[in-house]
DNA sequence: ACCATGACGGTGT
DNA sequence: GACACCGCCATGG
């Protein structure tokens, strides 16, 4: 687990703290630790989808689920987010600025 | 140390 | 709002 003492583990302290029902974005995480690089977040995420991280509250900066791909078929990222009363259209966040919640702000 | 890659972001058109 | 460009930096080979 290269994970293990790494930027990536911050990151994943960061998605864990992200409320039900509500999104973020890379940047935003990004951000919030410093770094002003978004895509070494996604990068990150990447092994997220093994470890117990609610990964599929993290989209892009219009609201698209970049990420789908990497997750399982049953257990997509689009389903999860509605599961979580988060309005999903087109493999994009509908209501994206009401769900959006930004770690640097609020945290 | 160099190079390619990538779940991205901001700006201009 | 859609599209094309360019910059960003952590990892791995």
């Amino acid at each position: 687990m290269p994970e293990s003492n790494s930027f990536f583990n911050d990151v994943y302290e960061v998605v864990r703290l992200i409320p039900p029902g509500r999104v973020t974005s890379y940047g935003a995480i990004a951000r919030y630790l410093g770094s002003k690089n978004a895509r070494v977040v996604g990068w990150a995420m990447n092994g997220a989808n093994a470890a117990d991280v609610p990964a599929h509250r993290v989209v892009n900066s219009v609201g698209i689920l970049t990420g789908a791909q990497a997750f399982d078929p049953d257990n997509n990222m689009e389903d999860r987010l509605r599961k979580e009363g988060i309005e999903v259209r087109a493999n994009r966040i509908v209501n994206f600025k009401s769900v959006f919640w930004d770690p640097s702000l609020e945290l």
